[in-house]
DNA sequence: ACACTGACCTCCT
DNA sequence: AAGGAGGCCAGTG
C-alpha cells in the first residue's frame, strides 16, 4: 500500500521535490532487524553527499510515527540519532528487540546493514 | 530574501 | 591514526 499513510498528519513539504516523503518510503521498507544509514538512503535517492538532509527528514517526524527511522543509523554502526528516541539506551534497546546485534557500541553493520538499492532490484 | 541549522560523510592534514 | 574543515541543500525564522 501507500508507504505513507494517512496518519502522517504532520505537513510534508508540498513542494516539488517531496524529499521527505521519499527518504520515509524508503525508512519503512528497512526489514525489521536490518539497519541502513543516512547516506546509503540519499545515494539511493540520487543526493549521494546529501545525508544530511536524510537525517533532517527523520528529524521533522512527529514522535510515535510508524516510521521505523530507529532504523536508520550512521556509516559506522553508531546510532547517532539516539538523542531523538529519549538517549542511546532506549534506542539500543527498540534496536536489540528487533534482533539487532551489537559490538560494543556499535551495531554490527556486517550481520544487519541493509542497502537500500535492493528494493528497485526486487518487486 | 538571507542566514543559519542540521539524527552525515569524505577528504585533507 | 585521529581530528578538523568543508560540502551537501531543504526547512525554518
Amino acid at each position: 500500500m501507500g508507504p505513507i499513510r494517512d496518519q502522517h498528519h504532520f505537513q510534508l513539504p508540498k513542494k516539488k521535490p517531496n524529499f521527505y516523503a521519499r527518504v520515509y518510503e524508503i525508512v519503512e521498507q528497512i526489514p525489521i532487524g536490518k539497519v541502513t544509514t543516512y547516506g546509503a538512503i540519499a545515494e539511493v535517492l540520487g543526493m549521494k553527499g546529501s545525508s544530511r538532509m536524510v537525517g533532517q527528514a527523520l528529524g521533522a517526524l512527529p514522535e510515535g510515527s510508524d516510521v521505523p527511522a530507529q532504523r536508520v543509523i550512521n556509516r559506522i554502526g553508531a546510532l547517532s540519532g539516539a538523542h531523538h528516541f529519549g538517549g542511546y539506551d532506549r534506542m539500543r534497546t527498540m534496536l536489540r528487540r528487533e534482533g539487532v546485534t551489537f559490538k560494543g557500541e556499535l551495531v554490527d553493520m556486517e550481520e544487519h546493514f541493509w542497502d537500500p538499492k535492493l528494493i528497485s532490484d526486487t518487486p
